[in-house]
DNA sequence: GTCTATATGGCGATAGAC
DNA sequence: GTCTATCGCCATATAGAC
């Protein structure tokens, strides 16, 4: 369920902010910065959102509902395991390679404020629960083997997103500081992850 | 090969804007802040470096050698790559649950100036080169599957790092925001990461 | 709603006494 | 080497015309 993006002041703001804001953090980022690439001036910035910080949290809530999207639509209950990892990987791969600054930007920002970060995470009302208890019921049914199911979450998490966050460094210490070679790194991970993860958990 | 702190003014300077530095990045670091952890005033700062952005550097390089230690150290050449694995997790866990704070410092500031960045990485002669023959031969020797070994190497760090990264968040979603329960897991994650790792890429 | 002009505060950096 | 006092700039935020 896509947002309509409106061409009025309002999303232009909401655009230019998210993507100075992503790049530069909250501490790096300059209204002005902000105020010139939504075409913008200053003054307009604080009509619409009173401070930077209010600015900062509404794009913040935003890009967590975007980085922690709706789970189901991911993964179809009446899969095999082996489908759903697959797909979670594939799909998720694809969303950040779509966008490479999110992964830093939130482990940044969640570092800077982490009170910030629980209150939206409550008020997003996020629940790795149903995503584990799916996880134990596999592991019960002998689909795969036995383990702490946040384990085996956080270690899909960690492949997927780890090689985008650090993409900067990776690019240039393992690949000739080359980025359409990066990306094709990243494209084949879209498969390699889920076998990768799938060796090491499936019940022989 | 430990450095000695001496207790001079320089060395609680360089301690204090580590702390600073690390924990609030470049641009949320201040230099008042500093000179407050370090018990002395601004200007002292400024006679012993320059400027704010030649101590961040001399922090950034040192922080830089820390996380991208002697690889040497780690891996004994005579051992089986599944000790090599093991005593290499088990050491980098260790590093960074001492030094949480590192990796998400670094992912930021790399993505915040990658031409620094670059000019770090040539300047300390970094060579994942070494390690990658390494893992290419043990390869060839059918110790373990044939791969690229920089997918090798980069799930094994995604595995170690993006965990302690990514600390604050996860310890909230999955761990009911406990700190000694995080800190268990990660600690029990010393073993668990080589044993993942070693069902993937191990020939039966 | 949108703009120009300006107030206000904070921060990096320096001057200069000791 | 270490301090106090201060300069000068830049960023957020507001006042007020249109």
């Amino acid at each position: 369920m896509e947002e309509i993006r409106k061409d009025n002041t309002e999303e232009k703001i909401l655009e230019a902010a998210r993507t100075v804001f992503t790049k530069k953090g909250m501490d790096g980022a300059r209204m002005q910065e902000i105020a010139d690439e939504a075409g913008i001036n200053k003054a307009l910035l604080h009509y619409y959102f009173r401070s930077k910080q209010k600015l900062f949290e509404a794009i913040f809530s935003h890009v967590f509902k975007q980085i922690f999207p709706d789970i189901r639509s991911f993964i179809q209950a009446q899969k095999p395991i082996e489908e759903k990892i697959k797909i979670f990987s594939a799909r998720y791969m694809e969303l950040l390679m779509l966008n490479p600054y999110l992964p830093a930007f939130l482990l940044r920002e969640l570092q800077r404020d982490p009170e910030f970060l629980a209150s939206v995470i409550k008020s997003q009302g996020v629940n790795p629960g149903e995503l584990l208890t799916m996880l134990k019921a596999e592991m019960g049914s002998g689909q795969i083997k036995n383990m702490d199911p946040r384990e085996l979450l956080i270690n899909l998490l960690s492949l997927i997103i780890f090689p985008v966050a650090a993409g900067p460094l990776l690019q240039i210490m393992f690949f000739g500081d080359d980025p359409d070679a990066y990306n094709e790194f990243l494209t084949r991970r879209k498969e390699t992850i889920a076998t990768f993860i799938l060796h090491s958990i499936l019940v022989k």
